[in-house]
DNA sequence: ACCGCACCCTGAGCGC
DNA sequence: TGCGCTCAGGGTGCGG
């Protein structure tokens, strides 16, 4: 890249591409995963990795730090997908690299600024023009840099849920090969057809990777809220039609967060930790005893496979 | 094939 | 004030 290629930089150093994730409302899904990457994807598609940063050997690398630096090293990006709540980057030599937000996971270009990014004491008492830069701290798990000298690319992650992991040129992961359809691409049918021989609440069905790619636990209530069905209801009882409203509401949760969230980030985080503004609309996840928007009853919560499930006992059945 | 559950981790929020 | 406890959650893997 040429000194001129520098001209998009500056801009971007102010900018937040760091979407929600702070604790519990904010995890990784989709939609999350989907503006992060093409937040990020500016920022590394067609720049050449000069040095790689990471810590302490832990699970978080799939690929050991040593090994992943030197694969990494020298190597230009040439896309960024994404496969489910997974980010695919594609290398020039063939190879790829893998990434999972796990709970946590922050990925953001050197420079952000983010209210998100700071302890929770920093983001309630300093004002958004006195944000500093973020500083690398002990959860900047990978730091990658670059041979035109611009701002580095990290992945933040404190809860190590995350994961890195090198592919070689050809060869195929069982963690992605075991993903189901696209949530923003499958069908009523191809859910339909799993639903009916699964006797498990039907939101452990939406949880399931295997089945459709990209829902959890936050839209999966959203999704089964709009259409009515309580996240309790057996998913082999059912009906087509059912199936086929269900993954209509699935795919209309992910793209009007995708929207909203696009465009919360895009140059701004809120002083007040708003951004990610579709968390305002949203009417059960979290909001166990608040009164339905809809209807006024308070909202319940169970546990549904060790995870927290929310629904409206009037407009649910 | 399906299902339930323990586990990985760390910070927030609680009770005392 | 501060300590210790519990909880949250995605994905994996194991035992039934």
């Amino acid at each position: 890249m040429g000194a001129d290629g520098f001209a998009k930089w500056p801009a971007m150093q102010s900018v937040s591409i760091c979407v929600h994730l702070w604790q519990k409302p904010y995890m990784p899904e989709l939609p999350e995963v989907e503006v992060t990457r093409r937040k990020i994807a500016p920022a590394l598609v067609g720049r050449v990795i000069a040095g790689v940063r990471t810590t302490a050997p832990s699970y978080f690398f799939l690929t050991p730090p040593p090994l992943l630096k030197r694969r990494l090293k020298g190597r230009t990006v040439t896309a960024l997908a994404r496969v489910g709540k997974y980010l695919l980057a594609t290398l020039d030599d063939g190879s790829r690299l893998l990434i999972h937000l796990g709970m946590t996971g922050q990925l953001f270009v050197q420079g952000s600024s983010s209210l998100r990014l700071l302890s929770s004491t920093a983001r309630a008492t300093l004002k958004p023009e006195q944000q500093p830069a973020f500083k690398p701290d002990k959860h900047t798990h990978l730091r990658l840099s670059f041979s035109d000298g611009g701002p580095e690319v990290w992945f933040r992650d404190t809860r190590k849920f995350g994961k890195v992991k090198w592919l070689a040129p050809g060869e195929r992961d069982a963690r992605l090969a075991k993903l189901g359809p696209d949530a923003l691409e499958v069908t009523g049918a191809e859910f339909h057809a799993t639903a009916r021989r699964r006797r498990v609440p039907v939101k452990t069905v939406l949880l399931d990777q295997g089945v459709l790619a990209g829902v959890g636990n936050i839209y999966a209530d959203e999704a089964l809220f709009l259409t009515g069905l309580r996240p309790t209801r057996k998913a082999n009882t059912l009906s087509r039609a059912q199936c086929s409203r269900l993954v209509a509401s699935v795919q209309r949760v992910l793209k009007r967060s995708i929207e909203t969230g696009g465009s919360s980030i895009s140059d701004y985080v809120a002083p007040d930790g708003q951004d990610g503004a579709y968390q305002d609309e949203r009417m059960v996840y979290d909001r166990e005893g608040q009164p339905c928007k809809v209807c006024g009853a308070p909202i319940k919560r169970v546990v549904i496979g060790q995870r927290s499930a929310h629904f409206c006992p009037k407009c649910q059945n």
